[in-house]
DNA sequence: CAGGTTATGGATCGGTCAGTCAAGTATCTA
DNA sequence: TAGATACTTGACTGACCGATCCATAACCTG
């Protein structure tokens, strides 16, 4: 060992998390980035390799630590309808300050995903585990007779990840929060017995 | 009058556009653009000034030749779950190799909205006129005994503007298709009476 | 045909990008 | 304390970006 980090590793990290989600890819250039980590260029580098890895890190950190949480609560047999609009509401204004508006995933699969496999893995593996997640959590409520026998719930499990998708678009886009809520309540009401 | 265009503005528009819709606006350059259309940088800033009025008017475009017609088939009174499947199910795969995968709207909305407020006013008017059209749409068609009358149409409308914008985002990330087609098969079996 | 006007194509501009290099500095181990 | 090791800093590179300049070519009008 020798001359120890001036910085913390997870705290630098988070920082060029919220940059990326706010910023994409592209936007977000190696000086935006050093200055929002405060840490030098060379150091990044050394740290985390070239901007695409860096990229990747920040990305694994926002699932770690804002989606997976959700797939979690949905896993352990939370309500459905209340542990998706409670995930979901912080996304869909700006009144959420601590956090760029929008999912981090979604816009990665916007502007990322073409030309990063590693981004589209990324993406389809994430959705893929919350569309699982939604359709367990669904089919337990159904047996609980919470759901109506009528609604195909692999469809729905697939209409809800799509609206989730489309509503963080919209979310970052400007769309105003009163037409997202309504999207969001009729999803949720579809499930009503 | 003086020396005449070589080029027909429509098509060199129409190049244009599928260039922004394939690779977005930061990711399409001007020399991807000179290739596509043909044309040369002189040329098409004397022509379209510059390249955000470039990305407008091809925006333009698309609304004309791909939103307003699906727009335009629900307000003549076309049956809504046939119009919408027909109209999207050319977005969803990658298929149709005679245009880009996903709606060039949406991905306007992902990629320039936050930049350019042109792009957001546009984006927010195609998607509230579709919004309208769905609900005006689903009204008739719920007068007509082909909707049941337990589905809040409001809400309806914009779970479906939200549920296409999502399909458009995943398709041109590279969901598999089945996955899509069975949301947008499930939005559409909501309003079955 | 002459004069004016516009389109074209190539060279080039300043600026920014991701990434690298090298010199200096701080800390650990022996 | 000496030397090895690793971090930091700032200047720098080549490539590409959008945009502009300029000389030339093509066309219309009078």
């Amino acid at each position: 060992m020798a001359r120890p980090r001036e910085f913390d590793t997870d705290a630098v990290l988070d920082a060029a998390m919220r940059t990326f989600w706010q910023r994409g890819y592209d936007g977000a250039s190696l000086s935006d980035l050093t200055a929002a980590t405060d840490v030098g260029r060379q150091s990044l580098y050394l740290a985390f390799g070239d901007k695409q890895h860096l990229y990747l890190a920040a990305l694994d950190r926002y699932r770690e630590h804002f989606f997976a949480p959700l797939v979690a609560a949905l896993e352990q047999g939370a309500d459905v309808r209340v542990t998706l609009r409670e995930a979901l509401l912080p996304i869909l204004d700006g009144s959420c300050t601590d956090r760029p508006a929008g999912c981090m995933l979604v816009a990665a699969a916007a502007d990322r995903a073409e030309e990063d496999p590693q981004v589209r893995v990324r993406v389809a593996v994430a959705f893929a585990g919350l569309e699982e997640a939604l359709l367990e959590a669904a089919q337990r409520a159904r047996i609980a007779g919470l759901v109506a026998h009528t609604v195909d719930l692999t469809g729905w499990a697939a209409l809800t990840v799509a609206t989730v998708q489309g509503l963080s678009v919209m979310a970052a886009a400007g769309t105003p929060r009163a037409t997202l809520v309504r999207a969001l309540d009729t999803a949720l009401a579809v499930l009503h017995p």
